[in-house]
RNA sequence: GCCGAAGUGGUGGAAUUGGUAGACACGCUGGACUCAAAAUCCAGUGCUAGCAAUAGUGUGCGGGUUCGAGUCCCGCCUUCGGUACCA
């Protein structure tokens, strides 16, 4: 009898399929549990090896805690809206929807070849009208409350619109993008549309103008988090700034919560350090500056008031609403050139180049408040529009970018801290001495800035504020596939909400994916569907991919249900995720956003807790191995240069930037054979097929004057991706090996949250374990299984290996349990030990990671409930206890020894037996024993002076 | 630059609170079985010296604390991840 994986697994998938063995209810007596895997978005290349790592540790989690008596809510589904079905539907006119449900179909069968125990039942798409028509009820809330900053809470915008009528919005303390006053006469006299206006400033998702990460390429608006080094994350197309009419949330109103509740959870300290660097508090000052022969005041945010008196000039983003108030008629011309000049920069100019200082001079000045000299006010793109207020005070001894700046205008630098009592202090910290600064001089720079809080406030010219690099969530995406805003406007432009009973809102079926004119998302051509609310014009943005995982994991408590999200009762059983398992990549984005809504649904009475995800794991990549050539030259000497991510721009790209090897389909060879051959030979070397994503002739070839070929190979770990063609899918290994092979072999490869690369050279002995621990059922006549009484050998071993799997499945180590198993199969094989006790213990322990071959073995050892539902075995103390320890005997930590003593001896009887025995005396005679150190079970130590 | 994580044999990695470093596996070497190969099994395998027992040495580098340091402290180096004109 040998180990057949084929013929075992197919038949207990329909097995448990036919008996619903996954199936998870909602009335358990049990306590609950729930294991959660980030759900994935169903992309066209299917699943990678990469995607199952995450879900096997949570499986084999879901598992174990299952025999451990919990009832587990282990549930998978999609992640079905987002761009690449999109960009797809434009390329070949396969609708998303259709490409889409293809894709989830391929994926769940990969999924279902692993053998995880997901209860189906609860599948969730974000795409499915059933599931969207509660993200857009959840944004309605959003879009019916304000954020009151006094009850830390989301409020009904009703209540906000009684105050309006009763007092204006004097009095309210709440989370606004403006902050002009108004009384409740001018609320009254406003227009419904300025009313609108007015209530975008504080409704929790709004609509205002702002400038946006808008990328070309993909025709739409992207949040930060989805904008990675200045290009799109999907894609890796530019981006640039653009002022456009947006929907936004308005995360910034959690900000604090979202910071300090930080504290609360189990998620590593890196992941945490990434929030709170998105986060990005920083305590300052807001300080107002009167600008000469103008009326109004010019804000800035500060983190160092007490530098004042080193003010030489001001600097204003080149977005800046005062910009065209502030410039002379004698600069407009060269102010205009510069607002060009910064408008055709993207991000990426800004950030790739070496940082050159630019800028110009608007010719107004602002004045000092303590030394009442005219500062001159500048425009730099140094500073940016959406931190801060826009608008700085340059204090060019002390910042770097303010020294730059000054040094390229020729502008004022006066020295104000002194740090010569202060060897160790860097540059621009917060340590040393105030000079030249009036009342502050000799101050200490920290008690300088506690000073300047204080006198601020009492002139009258600014206060302490905190201030965050979060900004409000982007909402908006030009796009068809996502889900439709429930928001019409009126011939006024009016927003109005839509009833509850008008959701869900669903997308019209489609033939032309292309963006429609203007920037606007396909639906704006669907006349049909814009205007089928008489008289009211929908809202033809969609929203992006954030917006359904933002909230699913709450759906799966109750899928199926039609009247809420998820019921009272399900919400209050299943109160939160105990386990969340995905990757870093969301650490910002997804985590945040769910946070977020989570906590406004806690603020509605919806969720009964305040964080989503109790506990964090993060699962590492698998990465695949990047082969490039660096410094490729060809036989004629000329040098090919190129970079595969950005074929377009080769001609841009260093001379050894390193290039995506590529076989060449249509190779388009300008001058011979010759480069035909330098490819292949490099090919043949690795013996594999690369493709290139892109037309050849875009590189850009450069002549050198050696006539020999050669290149250098750069190996590097990289995601897998579609788009590198270096993906390895599971169910070649599946098929090869069996899923329990695969699925123990993904976690031997190493801790579950480091990143590694896909290697199968250790794949064999993962199988041979298997095929050795299923051979200690069988011996050359068949089932060798006898009810004889196990030995306190046998038992040790396994109840050694109960201890340590336990202990390490608890804390997420499973790639030393995986080694655990191995040795205790060793060990039994060694034994020949084929007693039913310790067999159908150890299966039971083993099932988490191998769910066929053990519920095969379970079958054939007679039990008649499936292994999955069984009872974990607990470890017993009394069989790790052993008659004799075989003690080293070091001296000075040395070890020089050995003796055998019993068991039984407690710590402080070896240490008084120790100097007796025979070997132990040898090490002492004659030397100056000053302790015996006594390690019970692992060492004695003579501690001796010689 | 700043924040975070990590550096251990030829390789992946183990060592849970400071206590025999290298578990478990891959690979490699030798052997058994075989006409042969595959598979399987047995033995060896950090490095240096030695026929050997054994001795010395050894966890990125340099110091320190300790009877004892991969683990703790101080100062560096390298790699990876995040982030950046954030005032």
């Amino acid at each position: 009898m040998h180990y057949h994986p084929e013929n075992i697994e197919p038949k207990w998938r329909s097995e448990w399929i036919k008996n619903e063995l996954y199936k998870v209810y909602n009335d358990s007596e049990q306590p609950k549990y729930y294991v959660l895997d980030m759900f994935p978005y169903p992309s066209g290349a299917g699943l990678h090896v990469g995607h199952p790592l995450g879900y096997i540790a949570s499986d084999i989690f879901a598992r174990f805690k299952r025999l451990k008596g919990f009832n587990v809510l282990h549930p998978m589904g999609y992640d079905a809206f987002g761009l690449p079905a999109e960009q797809y539907a434009i390329q070949t006119g396969v609708k998303p929807a259709i490409s889409t449900e293809t894709n989830i179909k391929r994926y769940r069968e990969q999924l279902d070849n692993i053998g995880f125990s997901y209860d189906w039942s609860r599948e969730v798409k974000t795409s499915d009208p059933e599931f969207y028509k509660w993200t857009q009820w959840i944004f309605l809330r959003l879009f019916n409350h304000y954020y009151d900053n006094t009850l830390q809470k989301a409020r009904p915008i009703s209540e906000l619109i009684n105050h309006f009528e009763k007092n204006g919005n004097i009095g309210i303390e709440a989370a606004n993008s403006q902050d002009s006053m108004f009384t409740a006469q001018d609320w009254i006299a406003k227009s419904p549309k300025e009313k609108d206006d007015v209530l975008m400033n504080y409704r929790l998702a709004y609509r205002k103008t702002g400038y946006v990460n808008w990328c070309e390429a993909l025709g739409t608006v992207l949040a930060n988090d989805e904008v990675k080094d200045g290009v799109s994350e999907r894609g890796g197309h530019p981006v640039e700034k653009k002022a456009m009419m947006q929907w936004s949330l308005r995360i910034t109103a959690y900000v604090e919560r979202l910071l300090n509740d930080l504290n609360t959870l189990e998620w590593t300290d890196a992941l945490k350090a990434m929030q709170r660097n998105w986060i990005g508090r920083s305590e300052g000052a807001k300080m107002f500056f009167n600008v000469s022969d103008k009326a109004f005041k010019l804000e800035i945010f500060t983190t160092r008031p007490d530098t004042i008196f080193g003010v030489t000039f001001m600097v204003l983003a080149p977005e800046h609403e005062f910009v065209s108030l502030l410039t002379i008629p004698e600069n407009k011309a060269e102010v205009d050139a510069y607002l060009e000049y910064v408008k055709t920069r993207s991000d990426v100019d800004r950030m790739s180049e070496a940082k050159e200082v630019t800028g110009v001079f608007t010719g107004s000045y602002a004045i000092h408040p303590f030394t009442g000299k005219r500062i001159p006010i500048w425009i730099g793109e140094y500073v940016l529009i959406d931190y801060g207020t826009g608008a700085i005070m340059a204090v060019p001894c002390d910042d770097e970018r303010d020294n730059n700046f000054a040094k390229k205008f020729n502008l004022d630098i006066i020295e104000i801290i002194d740090r010569t009592e202060y060897p160790g202090a860097l540059p621009h910290s917060k340590i040393g001495k105030i000079i030249n600064s009036d009342f502050l001089n000799g101050m200490d720079v920290q008690d300088a800035i506690a000073f300047m809080f204080d006198k601020i406030k009492s002139m009258g010219i600014g206060e302490k504020k905190v201030n965050y690099k979060l900004r409000d969530a982007n909402f908006s995406r030009q796009r068809y596939w996502g889900e439709p805003f429930p928001i019409a406007y009126d011939s006024e432009g009016v927003s109005n909400a839509l009833s509850d009973d008008q959701l869900p809102l669903e997308l019209p079926d489609l033939d032309d994916f292309q963006p429609a004119s203007g920037g606007k998302s396909p639906l704006a051509r669907v006349e049909s569907w814009i205007d089928q609310f008489n008289g009211l014009t929908l809202e033809t943005d969609t929203m992006p991919g954030f917006a359904g995982s933002s909230w699913y994991f709450l759906r799966y408590m109750d899928a199926d249900n039609t009247n809420e999200f998820a019921s009272k009762e399900a919400l209050n059983y299943w109160k939160d995720v105990d386990v969340y398992i995905g990757g870093t990549e969301h650490a910002v984005g997804h985590l945040m956003y769910s946070r977020f809504w989570h906590k406004f649904l806690y603020d509605l009475g919806f969720v009964p807790t305040t964080e989503p995800f109790k506990k964090l794991i993060n699962q590492g990549m698998i990465t695949a191995y990047g082969y490039y050539a660096e410094n490729l030259r060809l036989e004629d000497g000329r040098m090919l240069i190129g970079n595969s991510c950005d074929l377009a721009n080769a001609d841009n790209v260093n001379v050894g930037s390193p290039i995506r090897l590529a076989y060449i389909t249509d190779y388009l060879d300008p001058q011979g054979r010759i480069y035909q051959q330098a490819f292949t030979e490099y090919f043949n070397a690795f013996g594999k097929d690369y493709f290139v994503n892109g037309d050849i002739s875009k590189y850009h070839w450069v002549e050198d004057e050696k006539g020999e070929f050669y290149f250098t190979v750069n190996i590097v770990q990289e995601k897998m991706s579609k788009s590198k063609y270096n993906v390895q899918n599971p169910d070649e290994i599946v098929s090869r090996y069996g899923a329990d092979c695969f699925r123990m072999y993904e976690m031997f490869l190493g801790p579950i949250e480091q990143s590694k690369p896909w290697d199968t050279k250790g794949i064999d002995g993962v199988n041979r374990f298997l095929r050795k621990y299923w051979s200690l059922y069988f011996d050359e006549n068949g089932w060798s299984v006898n009810d004889i009484t196990p030995t306190a050998e046998e038992y040790k071993i396994l109840h050694t290996t109960i201890r340590k799997v336990t202990d390490d499945i608890e804390r997420f180590s499973f790639n030393t349990c995986v080694s655990a198993f191995m040795m205790c199969v060793n060990e039994l094989k060694r034994l020949e030990c084929n007693k039913k006790e310790i067999l159908n213990a150890l299966n039971i322990l083993l099932a988490p990671f191998a769910p066929f071959i053990t519920e095969e073995l379970n079958q054939l050892l007679g039990n008649k409930d499936s292994v999955h539902k069984a009872s974990y075995p607990i470890y017993d103390e009394k069989y790790l206890i052993l008659d004799t320890v075989e003690y080293p005997i070091c001296v000075n930590g040395k070890k020089r020894d050995l003796v055998t003593l019993s068991s039984s001896l407690t710590q402080k009887e070896i240490q008084e037996l120790a100097p007796t025995l025979g070997n132990v005396k040898k090490y002492i005679e004659g030397k100056d024993l000053q302790r015996i150190i006594v390690v019970p079970g692992k060492m004695i130590n003579l501690v001796v002076k010689s």
